[in-house]
DNA sequence: CTCACTTTAGTGGTCTGACCACACAAAGGA
DNA sequence: TCCTTTGTGTGGTCAGACCACTAAAGTGAG
């Protein structure tokens, strides 16, 4: 196989894949590189169920001799499937030693979008308003579903955000604990990552654009404030408040931080 | 050299629930690879602004040369990036070839999410209840904003799934190309393509358990009237009430389809 | 026998050097 | 001018060799 495709030179980045489908639905596009066979193999262990989380993959030799490609090529799937979040690696000898099927996915949603943000291929205000509609879901899900553990995370941020002199960084990091602990709450591990990986892959660019602001301690003191009113909110189970609150929240915020949205350019 | 520097770096910053100030500040987990690196030199160059979408990287000889690394590691960090969705690699001559900063989120994106639903680190559940979130969000975006590129990509979508006779597979394909054109006219690229790599994650056990549907055909016939209901709904610009039917047509497919809630084991 | 030490074997991590297929660009011939 | 040929640099792939590491098997002394 792999006889050639059409030469497709035009391949601009930002396809949209508009589609016209009563075309002749020509060849979408089947290349298929020596490491992509590998991953496509272990993701159809995967897919089909044969592999499950914990359980041991070959070693790298002899996957590549099963699948009879080098060793360099399994070892570039194996990166490829690390950076997903879907393997670890360790070094050694015995049962300990070898790759294994793991479930690692937020630091791999925070890298890709923290990536992604800053290429601009997602935009800082697209980003937020985003996660103001995921928290808006989880917010609404945790309030109805918030136990005491859950309160005490968030509790314990607040604790920290409470610290007077505590630093912008520290402040900042609790305030990503605190909407991380609302998302968790929610029991929805997919929201709670998205949302931990969106606050994560905004967090220099929010920190940047807090250092420069007039007054940052009035500013975490309001923010703080608002945290307390949203923690209100979610004890008394006042759903739709807390949602609101939420929102306006991540919205002031935003507007109190004018160069978190200004384009990256006239920032020098 | 490999004098075991503390490393500089921040970046592991993606711990959960980290505080305790007091504590001896024990090196969390500092290692790093040599592909991690070379990633890490890239990330750098694009966070900083130095690369952007469209930019060539050196040539992976040049890159291990200037790096002081082999090609191999370069290599394993190219396929990294790329399987990030953040590069792209040509061969041949010329100013086509070569490896470029690029902009193809949207693969990315699938591929984690259909391996972590696979690995069931994301249960369906969750993933159609973010699904359902997203798409009230843009689904309300999209009715402020939608033009008529945007209403003619929806109507193509919703011809090809009035067409009598039409495949399963097809119709489900058209579904989702319906939903993503509605969640592109939000003109959030965020939320469109996370909308569409939900779906796409879902494909296969969307179309499984269509297949164990008493009447397809049937239930293809009350989707597809709940379809032309929230086109209805976009075209007069009730934002309240498209919202509302977007929920409730995705919480109704899913319960026509009772196969896909199932846990993957019982299903054999 | 028990315990501590040494050896061994197998793992991922890294590097080197080589060859291939490819695609464009420049040189050459009609 | 047009087409062909050659050249050059690209990513793609491979084989083989070390290294660092770790757990388990082996070994010896007490």
């Amino acid at each position: 196989m792999t006889s050639e495709s059409v030469s497709k030179d035009d391949d601009t980045a930002a396809g949209h894949t508009v589609n016209a489908p009563q075309g002749p639905s020509w060849k979408p596009v089947a290349r298929s590189s020596t490491h992509e066979l590998v991953i496509n193999a272990i993701e159809e262990q995967i897919t089909s169920g044969s592999l499950t989380v914990g359980d041991p993959l070959p070693s790298e030799r002899e996957l590549a001799a099963k699948l009879q490609v080098s060793r360099a090529a399994v070892r570039e799937a194996l990166r490829v499937m690390e950076s997903l979040g879907v393997v670890v690696s360790n070094v050694g000898s015995g049962k300990s030693a070898g790759t294994f099927i793991a479930s690692m996915p937020k630091e791999a949603l925070t890298r890709f979008l923290r990536l992604h943000v800053a290429l601009a291929n997602f935009s800082i205000e697209e980003a937020i308003e985003t996660r103001i509609q995921l928290e808006r879901s989880s917010t609404a899900l945790a309030t109805g579903r918030v136990h005491d553990d859950a309160l005490a995370g968030m509790n314990a941020s607040l604790a920290i955000m409470d610290t007077p002199g505590v630093s912008l960084e520290t402040f900042n990091d609790a305030d990503t604990a605190f909407h991380v602990a609302i998302a968790h709450a929610s029991e929805n591990q997919l929201l709670s990552d998205l949302t931990e990986a969106i606050r994560g892959s905004l967090r220099r660019p929010i920190l940047d654009a807090f250092h420069e602001v007039d007054d940052p301690r009035a500013l975490m003191a309001q923010l703080q404030e608002e945290h307390h009113a949203i923690m209100q909110a979610i004890v008394d189970r006042d759903t739709d408040h807390a949602v609101q609150l939420t929102e306006d929240h991540i919205r002031s915020a935003t507007a109190a931080l004018p160069r978190l949205t200004q384009s990256r350019q006239e920032r020098g």
